[in-house]
DNA sequence: GAGAAACGAGAGCAGTGCTCTCTGCTGTGA
DNA sequence: TCACAGCAGAGAGCACTGCTCTCGTTTCTC
């Protein structure tokens, strides 16, 4: 009903409501194909409109595909951060494995999602600034956890940490709040550095399930699970038990 | 010279030499431009012949990726065999290290290659039974070190275990020399759990670097792998000193 | 040497990403 | 109010893909 310098035209939601239908269809077709299957002409005809006229929303298939990735790394960060602020005061410790698992069931839940992000980069995409601030959403909520851990006093200080203020990109920094990287203080920086052991280790049990390296190796991927997190938040200095 | 009951006739020869070249130029071809490039008709352009004549020697673009597949799994195993091996006696979470850096070297080499196994699966791909003894060769390593920590009492028995046994697959206890699942020592059980902890921060540590999610991140990323194997590594129980 | 098996080439089918052109429709400024 | 610019969509077309089928030719086997 206002009526902005730069109004909501009919056309104007004309597009924006084909595009959201687009990217609906686009997700649905991934979610059950996944990524390598996903064409932009099966798309079209999903919407029942020619193939050239998705062009006019979608600049290339790659361009659709980073908009995907964009919404997979918001979904896993929101989960990772729902479970996080759900847990007001826990133990960062057991908070850290509660992320961990419903990552993981994220994971499960829709693995196309997951590998789109997290597994072999799309050809031809290099990550848009867009892409950046979503991708880094996990990494806050670690980092979060981490500083919890130790002001908490929960967090083991000892471990394998090198210099690590200066080696430290400040965009890391920055998530953590310090946008100059000289104030950070040494505490803070160590930090970062194990967040990124518990970024990997999550991402790496996780991939190494879901593309079924664990096959012929573990019965109890869940169990399996647990105790590889458990095991390098030991590592860090976080004590996690299980059950 | 000798003539066995299947003897080597010109036309095997001349299939044994063309199916190399094959390999030889498909392996070229992934190795710049990867696996989702990787196309049939143009290895076969290569070899100068018509595509259908491809046909002749591979049932399908899949069954190429397979035998690339089972190629890279083997080069990863071997890379590993051999620095364990020339490590004789040296101290196994050194030696861990020294296996995991080579790895990384590989993979960093030929990121095809690391994609092509540890990455997101080829589509319509299923594990033959001859990928699996390939694959399972960098374990067995892992297995070897554990086990060799464990006979110098140089692996800390603490650690966040599980019953282990029953939960084991038969062939991951195969690998490590028991064929009867129910024979196998807790200790070595508990040895095959720690040997899937290692292998997921090995696997997740290359994934994350290699597919661009330090960019923003980490600066030094030989160091950070060094940290995580570390780290990881001290989770387990097995102590890793940095220079 | 005759028949069978293997090999290579070519055409062809269905599918892909993407471009170009043409036709309507919509919103805008005179 | 009306002509004009810009936009959405459709269709044809190009170059590419995996894969199949057919048709000669070569090679091995009996």
């Amino acid at each position: 009903m206002t009526e902005p310098t730069t109004p909501l035209r009919a056309r104007d939601r004309a597009r924006a409501e084909v595009m959201s239908e687009l990217l609906a269809a686009a997700r649905a077709r991934l979610e059950s194909e996944g990524s390598a299957a996903l064409s932009l002409r099966a798309v079209a005809r999903d919407l029942g409109m020619a193939s050239s006229a998705v062009y006019r929303y979608v600049p290339s298939r790659d361009a659709l595909l980073t908009l995907l990735i964009i919404e997979a790394y918001d979904a896993v960060g929101e989960v990772a951060e729902k479970v996080a602020a759900d847990a007001h005061g826990a133990d960062p410790a057991q908070t850290w494995l509660e992320v961990a698992r419903a990552v993981r069931r994220w994971a499960l839940d829709q693995p196309y999602s997951f590998e789109l992000i997290y597994g072999t980069p799309v050809r031809g995409y290099r990550a848009p600034d867009d892409t950046v601030r979503s991708a880094v959403r996990l990494w806050g909520v670690i980092i979060g956890l981490l500083m919890a851990a130790a002001r908490d006093g929960v967090l083991d200080p000892a471990g394998p940490d090198f210099d690590p203020a200066g080696r430290m990109a400040p965009e890391a920094l920055a998530v953590a709040g310090f946008t100059d990287p000289t104030t950070v203080p040494d505490d803070v920086a160590r930090i970062a550095i194990r967040s990124g052991t518990l970024f990997t280790s999550l991402v790496g049990a996780i991939s190494v399930e879901l593309f079924g390296h664990l096959h012929h190796v573990a019965g109890d991927y869940a169990r399996f699970f647990d105790v590889t997190i458990a095991t390098s938040a030991a590592g860090v200095g976080l004590r996690v038990s299980l059950d």
